[in-house]
DNA sequence: CATCCGATTTCCT
DNA sequence: GGAAATCGGATGG
């Protein structure tokens, strides 16, 4: 189910179940990433380092990383061992744990709780404590199940968010038609520097 | 809807 | 040493 080239293995996992901290999210949003050399917008683009140490391991495997000073992103490591692709999971919508979900999320409207990939992992609790973690094995506390659900609903592709450069020119984003759970999309920008404040 | 900025990790210079 | 980061919440128009 993880084996193949990324950019299939990605859309193949919408509709599948990710069950964290008693909460079942079926997804609706991933985004697809390759390996060393082969896709800028990788964070294994340029090789192996202590953080993206899993991406280049068995497929199945939980890559959570950190981000913006705050928050945690999820991918799932996909492909042969030494291939470092992944796919970050972006956005779902809770079929089960409701209650759990919005305990952890105050306040939160219930289409918004995993709307976008520092979400998802907020809703669910997961966090680097996480990172390597095998998906795949019943007994792990974050778990993803394969997608027997996949409905009928086109399967809808655009530019990835947040990528810049070389990397936008795929369009490697992937989520189910008229799901309301779908982030918004945003397109990469790059901000100015920040003035530092004069001596 | 647009802008602003947080507060930390990683990786490059 | 420091920019940039697979972003989100708050705030103001």
């Amino acid at each position: 189910m993880l084996d193949g080239p990324v950019d299939q293995v990605a859309p193949a996992l919408l509709g599948a179940h990710l069950v964290a901290g008693g909460v079942v999210v079926r997804l609706t949003e991933v985004e697809a990433y390759a390996g060393e050399g082969e896709d800028p917008g990788s964070h294994a683009h340029r090789g192996r380092t202590p953080r993206t140490e899993v991406m280049f391991g068995p497929a199945g495997r939980a890559y959570v990383y950190f981000t913006y000073g705050m928050h945690w992103c999820l991918n799932v490591v996909t492909g042969p061992d030494g291939r470092a692709s992944a796919v970050l999971l972006r956005a779902g919508e809770v079929v089960d744990g409701l209650e759990a979900a919005r305990a952890r999320r105050p306040g939160v409207r219930d289409r918004d709780l995993c709307r976008g990939p520092a979400r998802l992992t907020r809703t669910l609790g997961v966090t680097g404590e996480h990172d390597g973690v095998d998906l795949l094995d019943p007994l792990a506390p974050v778990r993803l199940l394969p997608g027997t659900d996949l409905p009928g609903t086109a399967v809808r592709t655009g530019p990835r968010v947040g990528v810049g450069g070389l990397g936008a020119a795929t369009s490697w984003r992937f989520w189910l038609d008229g799901e309301p759970t779908v982030s918004p999309y945003r397109a990469a920008v790059v901000r100015p520097r920040r003035v530092r404040p004069a001596p």
